[in-house]
DNA sequence: GTTAATCCTACGTACAAACTAGGATTAAGC
DNA sequence: GCTTAATCCTAGTTTGTACGTAGGATTAAC
């Protein structure tokens, strides 16, 4: 239940390549990237490779070369980022919901973690890359956030 | 964003406690756990160790002892019962999202992870251990559940 | 050909995950 | 008091993941 620094450095990079993309300029460095957001250089340099494998980045190798959104900023959404890098969500011992299968007092279990992962999806499939930049998540999102007992610890 | 195998075990063991609690019959021990779920003794020894730390069940020693819910099945809800296993949801980078502190394009994503945190909440903290043995969830929880789409792999 | 960049593979260390082992401790019941 | 049945505690073990680092191969612009 815990998000892991590479996911959390990925979606960092991403919201730097957003938040350019708009400028048009040439691509993006890994070096700027890692020094906008203080990430350890040669561990992004992995990080970047699963995001290009999946399809959400493209890379320009050579001098002048970088890295630059698939898509538009409005179009990847935290999830997708995030699955590039650590895999499904919501995994149950290395299983997907979908796929347990319990017995006697716990059958219903299922249910529990099935409604787990559609309640993380319904936020990080809904809120894209460009939402973040600029600051305006969805409104069912925002209410989350505005909720004074989503920032209570516990 | 993964659930370990000692949380879906802690919460298999709090609901077979859970539906004896009603019986108020003698504790139930260890073994009896194990097997009425099939759970990996010992390790299960560990698990309910940690929910006896945490205030959730309380033990018996030596003959005829064994383990029972310290509250209510209605009053423990499957988040008491997996943040006594695996410390608090939803960290990033082993923090709290509220002490995280993101700089330029990425000052949002803090919002993000708040978002996460509640809407996991919203469905762990709501549903107890009662409602899971009953199959009788949190309407807003059940409509998770119903939606066709939380039943896709993707 | 030089320079600037990505790309790839391997390595390393530390910690967590998922157990297993063995005994110390406690308490019930004869 | 002895046996038996149970929890409790500490430590090991094995495997994988997290979080990086190192070094060079490859690509492309100029």
């Amino acid at each position: 239940m815990h998000i892991t620094a590479a996911a959390d450095y990925a979606v960092r990079a991403a919201l730097i390549l957003a938040a350019r993309e708009a400028e048009g300029g040439p691509p993006v460095t890994a070096d700027e990237l890692a020094e906008a957001q203080q990430l350890p250089r040669k561990f992004l340099d992995q990080v970047l490779g699963s995001l290009r494998r999946a399809g959400l980045v493209h890379s320009q190798r050579g001098a002048q070369g970088g890295y630059r959104l698939a898509l538009h900023a409005s179009d990847i959404s935290v999830a997708d980022v995030i699955r590039a890098v650590e895999g499904p969500m919501a995994h149950v011992r290395g299983l997907r919901p979908e796929m347990l299968d319990y017995e006697g007092e716990a059958v219903h279990l299922q249910s529990v973690w099935i409604a787990v992962r559609a309640s993380l999806r319904s936020v990080l499939e809904n809120t894209s890359l460009a939402d973040v930049v600029n600051g305006t998540l969805p409104k069912h999102v925002q209410k989350l956030v505005d909720a004074p007992d989503s920032w209570e610890q516990h």
